[in-house]
DNA sequence: CGGGGCCTTGATGCTGTTCAAATAGAGTGG
DNA sequence: CCACTCTATTTGAACAGCATCAAGGCCCCG
């Protein structure tokens, strides 16, 4: 019942907040917009998840971060975006342009955009604590604690490859496999494929994360 | 003449902008605010040079960033700070409050804040990547080409102890110490005691900053 | 049933850490 | 101005964690 209330409630305001938004689909692996290009558009994931990443001359590639429903991405200050974004799954997204409609004269897409680069600064900052002192298997035990509460539910399904967290963690895919192996030999987590997952001990997975 | 005319303006914006501001010194090592402590202020850097850190439960130390004249510190979101900041010289800073005042009514400390916010999440969007996926040589070499940039002019005087650059890379004093080491051996830079500094060869630096 | 991508597992090596000690520098008092 | 002390930095040697290289297994889908 509450929930329902509130559901509404978001439903009304995204609907103030996006009015004049165009709603378009991306398909898995299609790229929503590409690293370096102009930033005129802001967008608000409906369903579906997405990847932000940034590579380097040399080939390197540095994932941002995952966004899922409820999301708002493309918010980057300056010039062209500096990560490009991919549907890691089938995507509705709305798209609204930044500046010169009437909505942003109003304030009210300046307000949208505030807010979402408040949000994707403290993301940001929680990322560079993870990255820079923190071991592997702390890496990947506070991923998989950040993705469970997310979707609260029983059982969590990636919708990214181990290569998109080794990327996102600054490993490998083969120290991303172990220790998502010790974890589960270990009985904190089981996994049913490579792609869906439970916690089985919660407690233990937080302590394992520390920070 | 011409650097003349951009200092004044500057000066004059600045007094327009931080109208109503307290002055305020803090002395070399002293915490300008804390981790963990409301942040109901925002400070300008008029003098010296100051360092945010995240300290964990378990004393690993995560430096956020190095800032100087003229940047603005103080603009975390959400509740409290995340990072503390301490002077790492002595300082001059002014300082503002963010809300309840006349100057916040009218939506200029608002933007101030706003540009203060922007600036800083492209530097730990910058930050993230150079944790992410650089050696320990790209790390320091980027460092020294960073903060020449930011002191254009023959020598550099690092304000900070190899401790802080360790924390900020994600490294240990020992290895900062044997980059710097080997970038010396090979004509890169060469240092003048351990606090103060020349690129040699800014071509070869940057190269090795790579990214 | 067979192909191909993704994931796991194993063996080995390298980068950066850890531990330990020497050296340099800054501050202090004689 | 010099001797002394205390801290910061450098240097060396051994070690550990994660990467790299190389197979092998799983699973999806034709």
């Amino acid at each position: 019942m509450s929930q329902l209330t509130s559901i509404f409630a978001a439903e009304t305001a995204l609907a103030q907040d996006w009015a004049g938004a165009v709603r378009l689909t991306f398909y898995q692996g299609e790229e929503i917009y590409a690293q370096g290009e102009e930033a005129d558009l802001i967008y608000r994931i409906v369903q579906g998840a997405v990847r932000t990443a940034h590579l380097q001359a040399d080939g390197r590639r540095q994932v941002g971060d995952f966004y899922y429903e409820g999301d708002v991405i493309g918010v980057e200050v300056g010039e062209g975006h500096r990560f490009s974004a991919e549907a890691l799954t089938d995507c509705e997204v709305l798209a609204l342009r930044r500046a010169g409609s009437a909505a942003y004269e109003t304030g009210r897409v300046q307000r949208m955009i505030w807010a979402a680069t408040a949000t994707e600064l403290r993301r940001t900052q929680s990322h560079m604590l993870l990255l820079g002192r923190a071991t592997a298997c702390e890496k990947v035990a506070r991923f998989l604690m950040d993705i469970a509460d997310r979707f609260r539910g029983e059982f969590v399904t990636l919708p990214m490859s181990r290569q998109d967290m080794a990327d996102y963690l600054g490993l490998t895919i083969e120290t991303i496999s172990r220790m998502l192996g010790r974890l589960q030999a270990d009985g904190v987590i089981e996994f049913f494929g490579s792609r869906k997952y439970r916690v089985r001990r919660p407690g233990c997975l937080s302590e394992l994360a520390a920070a």
